[in-house]
DNA sequence: TAGAAATAGTTCATATATAAACTGTCGTGC
DNA sequence: GCACGACAGTTTATATATGAACTATTTCTA
């Protein structure tokens, strides 16, 4: 559909860049949408399976919550209750770092580890089907032309 | 910078349509960082500056809290804080619909109607700025991309 | 070495978001 | 004309997000 009409405006959009500009906004938008609903089979949410993989790809080590914060670009304080959740259901686990009491490393436990390795198959899948609709070179533009606007913020102070 | 590194992986993103999704969501998620701080010079939120604008647009007649929600694409719970914090600080009402009472009309107060057209200006300013980076064909190329995503997701029941 | 600065994590107040259960109002059909 | 269904809005519990103020620990420095 075209976005005048989903944004339900009045009048078309007077500018290609604010056009756009709302066509990502709102495209992400949709798409975190569908994510939520796809993770919510598993009982996750996005943020959660995003937790999850990160902590796989480092193993028994794990990472400290400011690390987490990090990955996620989100604040530390908000990864408390990440991981708050995240241990309440048996997915991870805060262990002291042995020689720093400052602290905590985050690891998947047994539980975390298998139910990762059952979602990321699924989800693969459902990434390969969503952005298939994409030829090979419109990924290689939006993949360029996102990266453009990442830089774009980066040298604006983000 | 490339989005390995952004996002500290350890090793290559092994397919091209997770990387292309991924460099999606991550580019959406630093614009909003830099759309809250930018708005907050406002002492606003970018959606409370978003319905300001569509407001704006809905003159005296106003929306509904339902039709909010759509084109917001959120809930109608959630409708309810967000215009419950804007009636605070004076810069929407909402008004009986005068033969229907189930409804409320919506509509910006002068000082709501003041301060959207103070914003919207430098707004439209920094839009250009960021969306300048990419050249016209890039751009066409991203609403063409993104429009098709939509499609996907509206099709497979958004 | 004692005090100050830096760092990791937590807590609190607030904003945004959902789903489910609820209230109030309006229409329709019997 | 009244019961029932549909619809608008609200409330509640929960998840995600921020910034500011706080605690605990470690490191740096005078």
């Amino acid at each position: 559909m075209r976005l005048q009409q989903e944004l339900k405006l009045k009048q078309p959009l007077a500018s290609v860049n604010h056009e756009a500009l709302l066509s990502l906004v709102r495209t992400s938008s949709l798409m975190q949408k569908l994510s939520d609903r796809f993770f919510s089979q598993f009982g996750l949410t996005d943020v959660q399976f995003n937790i999850l993989m990160i902590l796989k790809e480092h193993g028994s080590e794990g990472l400290s919550q400011q690390e987490l914060s990090e990955h996620l670009i989100v604040t530390k304080s908000n990864v408390v209750g990440l991981i708050d959740r995240l241990e309440r259901t048996d997915y991870v686990k805060r262990v002291s770092h042995p020689s720093d009491r400052r602290f905590n490393q985050i690891v998947l436990t047994p539980k975390g580890q298998k139910l990762e390795a059952k979602v990321e198959k699924s989800y693969f899948k459902e990434v390969d089907k969503m952005m298939n609709v994409l030829s090979p070179s419109e990924k290689r533009s939006v993949v360029k032309a996102m990266e453009s606007i990442r830089q774009y913020i980066i040298d604006n102070g983000a």
